[in-house]
DNA sequence: CTCTTAGTTGACCAGTCAGTAAAATAATAA
DNA sequence: TTATTATTTTACTGACTGGTCAACTAAGAG
């Protein structure tokens, strides 16, 4: 079986880390190899280009995002109305810390790469929607609980409201980044529950 | 006086259109010198540096934006909640001609540079800030006119409600960007109104 | 012990990056 | 006309870009 290594992992975890505290272009293959105290040589071995790198970066992203945060508030023991808060809470704590570890409000990485390079690269874009996608599905399952709690009235659209909510939390991490104010966050969250007021199911027209 | 020359306004008007399409990393100061029919020399006769282009733009793209977006609409003769209505709208326009022109939703062109540089650059991560609270001073003064039309409770706070408009309007564009829908904006754009419900005024602890 | 497979290494590529320096050229003001 | 000032042009830097290649090495399987 030939000998084995942790390379591709160091590189994995080399690329979320730079490439979430700057961007895409900002971090070269050469810095990743660096960082991971790998030679380039062999990052070529693993992947044949930055851009596929950044793609699983992008799914660990993703995996990491889910099993550290949405599933834990998902499967906890209270309202759905609760479990937005807790989310709200535990975002802000985030960015929080990289604020006082890494100097700054690093945002959303996925939101972060999605505006880099959505024009540039389809592959990414479609990556990061799926990912968005199933991000609001997340959000869905909580709105249809809420439903169901009697908290949100039974003509709320699940799902346009799920997108809302998801568009409202990446604004709120860009304006954070911005101000570089993790802050942002924690006192605008509150909007998350407007944006679940309301919100009618609209019959589709074919 | 020497010789005039129209190289410098045009050096910028590439800039706004190539960084909006794409990112400000991915496009090269020779790129910019091409597109613009500049040599390179004459590039940095007029800016130091790309970075200092890039400031200038974006002074550009907020004067832009103001000059057809924002002021015609506040100047209108129509209610605040018209006046959020017809932003989006033409935001609807713009985003959808972006993609038949274009190829692409590109978003907002200030959102876009916010995330890619805000922690790598903190003179252009200042210049978007102040970009943001003069944008979010705009609908404060919507919200304001909403309170006194009677449309919104006098407890609405108009900060806290202004940016968390903008926080929505930026998150839309991520989305839109991402899923490549200029229909994004429309289809949840409604949720401003719900941004504007119940946001009670919190009194500043010292 | 050897073959195979998987991973490592370092040298190398052409192209691009932002930025520089100095000479050449217009236009205007005196 | 001449001096001054602003702009243009060309040629150039050194560092870095993503990516390639072939030789080398270690580990497990037969």
């Amino acid at each position: 079986m030939g000998r084995t290594s942790d390379a591709k992992e160091k590189i994995i975890e080399s690329a979320i880390e730079l490439i979430s505290l700057r961007s895409y272009n900002a971090v070269g293959v050469q810095e990743l190899c660096e960082h991971s105290g790998v030679k380039k040589g062999s990052f070529y071995h693993f992947f044949p280009s930055k851009r596929d790198l950044t793609v699983i970066a992008l799914d660990r992203m993703w995996a990491n995002f889910k099993t550290g945060m949405l599933d834990p508030i998902y499967n906890s023991e209270s309202t759905a109305r609760e479990k937005f808060q807790t989310l709200l809470e535990k975002s802000h704590e985030y960015q929080s810390a990289d604020k006082d570890y890494k100097g700054c409000v690093t945002g959303c990485s996925i939101g972060n790469l999605a505006l880099e390079l959505s024009t540039q690269d389809e592959v990414i874009r479609l990556k990061i929607q799926e990912i968005f996608k199933e991000w609001t599905g997340y959000f869905e399952n909580l709105i249809i609980d809420s439903i169901n709690e009697g908290d949100l009235p039974v003509e709320t659209d699940p799902h346009s409201t799920a997108q809302a909510i998801l568009a409202y939390i990446e604004g709120l991490s860009l304006l954070g980044k911005t101000y570089n104010d993790p802050s942002v966050t924690s006192r605008l969250g509150e909007g998350i529950m407007q944006l679940c007021i309301t919100r009618k199911k609209v019959k589709k027209t074919a």
